[in-house]
RNA sequence: CGGGGCGUGGCGCAGCCUGGUAGCGCACCUGCUUUGGGAGCAGGGUGUCGGAGGUUCAAAUCCUCUCGCCCCGACCA
């Protein structure tokens, strides 16, 4: 490709909305264009990274057995209502009407349609497993949208299904599927790591995500040091710790109250009383599909609501609003606690070995010293409720952990017969016998991978594309476009680069040598390729990556073949 | 949805408090010079100051409403 017949409007200065280091140098380097909040226009260059990366994707899905097809992206509400997520799925679901009335959404994710489509075709265990995918564009309208095409609301996406006759299939599939990342993300060149995962709105009950390691991601991971056992930190198991013997009750000491006026807050309750935040006890009111239920804390740590979900098996849950606080336990927020409450307790495994602890009165301006479980109020279930926190050791070989972050750049899940069920998908056996079929669900953010590769791999002067993905693999800058031997000798090795396939972009812009390096070095491309005259002079051009500071220069006659090299020793060695 | 902030040329911003001819840098166009790390000089074009209404002799500026965008929060009492 010529730069001068071609579309990257760059830019100096990133405008001031972009926040993270992707999206302004995405702005600046004339890869997407917001049309309005949360949607964006490709250009080219991002088209080329894209393309790239689903390139990548479609070979190692078809590798691993899956079939590509291509879904409706506007859906029917029945469908959802059949599955329930019509209610469920909330405000994230953009929909509308047709002329006719009917509802219609557009999709943000696929299950009802393909199960729709595999109930009506699929009705034997003899045509399956079988696994389904397909790369398009979907749209979430999203609370928050930021971070340009990071969390967009229209975004593409590669999302597949697997449908499988028992669960023993099924875990095939899913391993199949956690291979098939593993290489994907390998091959694009990312840093990345496989945690284990919350389900969230889509449902089901075991998956994993896929990490890109950068310090600005948005989700919280822990990985332990000791053996492979990573997760998110929404989901990371906390080992309930030693629980004390309960034999001595009788040497319990009696309750006190004590008069806190204005004070609510853990910190200024253990503060006020003198006592560590783990003697206390924060009492939290939670309406739990419907249903008011007090969730017991220890004071420093912090609860995790999606393991308060998933142990309760609930559908929503919800911090009671002040007012619901106030009729149930009779005292303003900030004075909560178990003492005298009728409602459902529930309470961290971290409370089962503490004595004598703090918590709120139920009453204004008061809390209460030395209360204990049984003698003064009874929890009904126990459950690992919290975050875990660094003073944790890893839930499965008790070794330190660490913490980090990564950007979620693919999600797979088992989802069992979650769909199928709802959908009525089902499928005769061996024994001719009526059975739900067994599905997983398989996502990759195919937009955020290539701004996740962008905020791992950059420096001060742009990006720095990992090859696999990088919209070119070479740059040629002739620097003196008036210079007929220049533009000759670059001509030259950029046809004989194009003619053996790579993918080259030639600078025959007549711009300043500045303006071509610092654009070179802002879009990132991994091999650049600089002809001037003081090389020619000595039948020479340089060569440089983007990666390294150094270049070296090779001679002109056998330059297409010493950058090929390079380009093929690139893309072997995955980082 | 709650709180905060911002809308002035393509981008980045000043001007607003204290009303009085709309400005700067970058970008863009023309010419000359320059040419291995975002050139210099000269000339030029570019705005319904987000929109509507109001106050006023006069509004980018003050007031009201509205739209859009961004940030924080929307759980930890």
């Amino acid at each position: 490709m010529r730069y001068s017949k071609y579309f990257i409007p760059t830019h100096k200065e990133a405008p001031s909305d972009a926040e993270v280091i992707s999206h302004q140098l995405m702005i600046r380097a004339g890869m997407i264009r917001k049309l309005t909040s949360g949607v964006y226009t490709y250009l080219p260059l991002c088209l080329r990274s894209i393309r790239k990366v689903e390139d990548i994707i479609r070979e190692e899905m078809n590798r691993a057995g899956a079939i590509e097809i291509l879904m409706p992206a506007v859906q029917p509400a029945e469908l959802w209502q059949e599955s329930g997520r019509w209610e469920h799925y909330g405000r994230e679901l953009l929909r509308f009407k047709d002329r006719h009335d009917r509802e219609a959404c557009f999709g943000p994710t696929h299950e009802e349609v393909i199960t729709d489509l595999i109930r009506k075709e699929i009705h034997s265990y003899k045509q399956m497993p079988i696994n389904l995918y397909q790369i398009q564009t979907k749209f979430r309208d999203e609370i928050r949208p930021r971070f340009g095409i990071m969390r967009g609301r229209e975004f593409i996406m590669k999302d597949a299904y697997s449908f499988d006759v028992d669960e023993e299939g099924a875990n095939l599939s899913y391993e199949a599927m956690y291979e098939a990342y593993t290489r994907i993300f390998d091959r694009c060149g990312l840093k990345f790591r496989a945690v284990e995962a919350d389900t969230g709105a889509i449902g089901g009950s075991y998956s994993h995500e896929f990490m890109v390691l950068a310090e600005t991601g948005e989700d919280q991971i822990i990985n332990c040091t000791g053996c492979d056992y990573a997760a998110n930190l929404e989901r990371a198991e906390v080992k309930p710790s030693e629980t004390l013997p309960e034999s001595d009750v009788q040497e319990l000491n009696p309750i006190i109250e004590v008069a806190t006026p204005g004070i609510k807050t853990v910190e200024e309750v253990a503060d006020f009383l003198s006592v560590l935040p783990s003697q206390l006890i924060k009492s939290l009111i939670f309406v739990v599909d419907g249903e008011e239920i007090a969730v017991l804390i220890r004071g420093d740590h912090e609860l995790n609501e999606a393991k308060l979900k998933s142990l309760l098996g609930a559908q929503t849950v919800e911090l009671a609003f002040e007012r619901v606080v106030e009729e149930i336990t009779g005292a303003p927020v900030g004075f909560a606690g178990p003492v005298g409450l009728n409602i459902r307790i529930v309470a961290d495994h971290a409370l089962k070995g503490m004595r004598d602890f703090v918590t709120g009165g139920n009453r204004k301006d008061l809390h209460l010293r030395n209360v204990n479980m049984k003698r003064d109020f009874e929890v009904d279930l126990f459950g690992d409720l919290r975050v875990i926190t660094s003073q944790d050791s890893c839930p499965r070989c008790g070794r330190k952990i660490e913490f980090g972050r990564g950007i979620e750049v693919g999600h797979i899940f088992k989802l069992g017969t979650k769909y199928s069920q709802a959908l009525k998908a089902v499928f005769l056996n061996h024994q001719g016998k009526e059975t739900p079929i067994i599905m997983g669900c398989y996502g990759i953010g195919v937009g955020r991978t290539v701004a996740a590769a962008i905020e791992q791999n950059h420096d001060k002067d742009g990006i720095i594309f990992p090859i696999p993905i990088a919209p070119f693999e070479v740059i040629i800058l002739p620097l003196q476009m008036h210079d007929t031997g220049v533009v000759e000798t670059a001509e030259k090795i950029y046809t004989e680069l194009l003619d053996i396939k790579v993918d080259t972009l030639l600078d025959d812009r007549d711009e300043r040598a500045g303006v071509k390096f610092n654009d070179a070095d802002l879009l990132g491309i991994p091999i650049r390729v600089t002809v001037g005259v003081k090389g020619i002079k000595g039948g020479q051009v340089e060569i440089k990556l983007r990666s390294e500071t150094e270049s070296f220069f090779v001679p002109i006659n056998n330059a297409a073949s010493s950058i090929n090299e390079k380009v093929e020793a690139l893309n072997d060695s995955p980082k």
